[in-house]
DNA sequence: CTACAAAATGTTACCGGTCACATCTGCGGT
DNA sequence: ACCGCAGATGTGACCGGTAACATTTTGTAG
């Protein structure tokens, strides 16, 4: 009575199932589901409508194997916070196990433009993309290196956009001012700034954003309530003392990521200074360290998931279509940004 | 000249041509790789030899495909810290890739045991086996239902050890132990410990082997000193509040994870005490935030990343097994932790 | 030394797609 | 009407392995 379901698995629908019932080809099923070949609206309509009915789903390895197209992706990183990497790994594999791609990973630390050039045009033999989150993604060697391999690249959150790379980001400007005014209407004149690390094009978008915003608003920004920083929480330490060691304290501080938030509360605490009643205190990012520490910051969010997710598709997107045809199109994506209120703004004491 | 090179992708070396290298058939070749069929150790050689030079590697796409075995593995996940869930990620993906095996990622926050029920038996019908991290893998639900879909399921870190369950793990026992004696060679002797979430069963044994160190140094736990935490930074805060608020402080605290060691210290300089002058703190687990808080925590490294790989490389053979034989083995793999020593342990005060 | 079971190896078909190419439409030009 | 061409669809072969079965070799008992 078994008929032939020796050798296969479960429920598993497969493409000739799917064709059958359409009354095609497998072969036009396949180019249906593969996006745009030559087929007529009324076919294509009619493939959908089995595909639906039927929940095919093709099989990857069947894919990869007849298309010679092996769909790994690579995901590099350079020591990141274990917050942002974690995200970014949560997005990147929905996205890859939704299209059925292999993700492999990579940390590349402390490599030299030299060497991260050979690793580059060693990836490039094995992977069929790649994604490049910060700060590897501002690294002219790599990105030259893959792009003459013609391998796509996309980068996440890369600070400047460049023509020549598609890349996944948030406004960092738009956000910064946004967090900017949110002191602003709570009052807050005198406002600290902590800047982010200068190798990364995203520090300055977020100083000019909180910049912007104080000019519009018609408030002077003055130079000794700027520090610099480096995203780490020891620079914030630092950058915070130097700014609650002054007489005229600032009444917040805005600090490039929540790390070094987290450190200005910390030295806040320490001088007898409460957050938010004597000082307001917010971040960016919203890494977990935003709600473990209290109060609990303010902060911008930044879709890290979402933005790897869609950056897997972008890549995918491109896979094919540079294996179709010759031409390479770049994307830039701006993904929306969230400004989370949380426990660390307030007025200023004695508004 | 080009021979049919037409459809084949770089420099991929074939099972065909480790066959005709080595003089046998691609069968043989396919027996050598899998393990173990009966292959006579000559032949192996051979073909293993061959294997190496060609540098050969099987095409996970057309393995899967023709064992019709889909070597799709679950990795679910509740809340954990981000630093946990990138550090499991980053092992699991690395031994995913190693081995081709596609990982699928699912978050399974607030199930009720119906849910879980339910979600385990949906999940089996579209993987081939699971990895299970705490707090999950103490799920009764989960466990049964897997096991009677005969899904292989690997836990991880999973405090008590099952006999039906395969499980990854380090010995909380000893490393606890050890960080006590680590505590006691420094002088100190009124040690204070901060208790994990009792749904944890490691919880009770970083407990037991606290005690069990004392015991063995000849000090007594006094009750007063051991408060109950939650694994969470605010309940910390609040044990190392009470701890902190008594009239004869403790010259040392051991805290259950790191998140309660930092808080333990944000406490200390609150109250004008100095970390390790005055009092030192020791965590658990090495996760970001003993490396971020200052000063910097002594605490014990679980290697969370290769315990995901082995529990990985452990899932894998399992599959493989299960689908040639009907038994099942359970393993229960140990690993080494590493007593990290940082700057947070000093003599005590007045020793 | 033969016979015969068990072990080692080879053969064939097939997994589920996609490629190159063959075939079949529909349409306009002359 | 006829031809031709381009777009839409179908046809086999094939991607690189492995299950099942066929075949050969090996070990060994009679």
């Amino acid at each position: 009575m078994v008929e032939r379901t020796v050798r296969r698995k479960g429920g598993a629908v497969t493409i000739h199932e799917v064709a059958h019932h359409a009354g095609v080809s497998p072969m036009t099923v396949s180019r249906v589901m593969n996006g745009n070949a030559n087929v007529r609206d009324v076919t294509r309509e009619l493939v959908m409508r089995a595909v639906r009915e039927l929940n095919y789903t093709p099989n990857p390895a069947a894919r990869s194997l007849a298309a010679a197209q092996g769909t790994r992706i690579a995901l590099i990183y350079t020591n990141p916070s274990s917050a942002y990497l974690s995200e970014l790994l949560v997005g990147a594999l929905a996205g890859a196990s939704h299209a059925a791609a292999q993700l492999v990973l990579d940390s590349w630390d402390d490599k030299s433009a030299a060497a991260e050039r050979a690793a580059a045009r060693n990836l490039a033999k094995s992977v069929a993309g790649v994604i490049l989150p910060p700060p590897l993604c501002e690294s002219r060697a790599i990105c030259s290196e893959l792009q003459q391999a013609k391998i796509p690249v996309v980068a996440i959150a890369s600070g400047r956009f460049r023509a020549d790379l598609s890349c996944v980001r948030i406004d960092d400007f738009r956000a910064a001012h946004e967090m900017t005014e949110h002191l602003l209407e709570h009052g807050h004149t005198r406002i600290a700034f902590i800047k982010g690390h200068p190798n990364q094009t995203a520090s300055a978008r977020r100083f000019e954003g909180f910049q912007a915003a104080l000019q519009e608003a018609g408030v002077s920004v003055e130079n000794a309530l700027v520090q610099q920083g480096y995203f780490s929480y020891r620079s914030g330490l630092e950058a915070a003392e130097a700014l609650l060691g002054r007489k005229r304290l600032p009444t917040a501080i805005f600090a490039s990521n929540d790390d070094m938030a987290a450190a200005a509360i910390s030295v806040a605490h320490r001088r007898g200074l409460d957050v938010p009643r004597d000082l307001s205190v917010v971040g960016f990012d919203d890494t977990p360290i935003a709600t473990t520490v209290w109060p609990e910051l303010t902060t911008i969010r930044q879709p890290i998931a979402a933005m790897a997710e869609s950056a897997l598709g972008l890549l995918l997107r491109s896979i094919r279509q540079s294996s179709a045809s010759e031409n390479r199109v770049v994307a830039d994506h701006v993904v929306a940004h969230t400004l989370v209120k949380r426990d660390s703004v307030a007025p200023p004491r004695k508004a």
